[in-house]
DNA sequence: TAAAGGTTGCAAACTGTTTTTATTTATAGT
DNA sequence: ACTATAAATAAAAACAGTTTGCAACCTTTA
């Protein structure tokens, strides 16, 4: 797993020096931080997160470099319910479970069987991603 | 069809009444304008229709307004990929196509055999829909 | 028709995000 | 190493979308 880790960053390394892309600690920092999480954290989240070891850096950047490694197809912008976006590192294929009371997201890794077309009504397809909605272990417990 | 859109109104009347809540002209008029769209308008796309025949209707009304309906269970706020939410008045199950390049999203009438399970990883599942994502026609000329 | 309470319109407040500007920093070439 | 240069940063202000507080208004029920 940390293997893993290593090797995003040394791949991220290398598609900053490609495209001519400075390789700031601030940068670095934030996709650690987006690596780290299992999760679908809000741009706050990682601003907290990265604090911690750059307590200097600025919301602003933040906003800018995961926008920079979305360009670089390093992390994906999750479609978002609520109403902040959330970020994922997670760029392989896979499916969200989306809980409606709080808007948690949680990546679902799962066999569907379902072979999507090339082509639909016009459209060139490129992905697709199945949205469960409904209400997750914690928010039920509030409920009873 | 018409008669379709006839018959919602009379349930949204139904509901309204059950649930104690007043049928004022804008209420009426916000849930009509949802009706007659088949795309996935914005709350100021919302406005700007209502506005034709209730020309001193306010923008926070629409924002109150559809957010009842949601209540109501009448329409949906589609999970959105801009900036602004979405609403949608097609209620029954089906999928969207999204453009990547302009964020068109559209309703997306297929069978895909897939069955849902009732719980997932501790989540109550209520429902689900397919994003398909990729790149919608007149985007596609513009490629070329 | 009058009373009661939900609903509206307006304006102001908020929240998440983007942009502007001056300053700092990583990088490539000496 | 040192310097030039272009890019990236921090901080603050600007912005867009959305929500809220409040007084006036309008449905509803009796």
């Amino acid at each position: 797993m940390v293997k893993d880790v290593e090797s995003k960053i040394e791949s991220f390394l290398n598609k900053c020096k490609e495209l001519g892309l400075k390789i700031t600690p601030q940068r670095q920092a934030v996709y650690e931080a987006l690596l780290n999480r299992e999760d679908h954290p809000t741009v706050e989240d990682i601003y907290a997160d990265v604090r911690k070891k750059y307590p200097f850096i600025s919301l602003a950047t933040v906003y800018r470099t995961v926008e920079t490694l979305e360009e670089l197809g390093l992390v994906k912008k999750v479609a978002y319910w609520g109403s902040s976006a959330r970020y994922d590192a997670n760029i392989h294929e896979h499916h969200h479970l989306i809980c409606l009371k709080c808007g948690a997201i949680r990546d679902l890794e799962m066999e569907t069987g379902w072979c999507m077309p090339e082509e639909i009504e016009g459209y060139r397809t490129i992905s697709f991603s199945i949205h469960i909605y409904g209400v997750c272990p914690s928010c039920q417990k509030k409920e009873s």
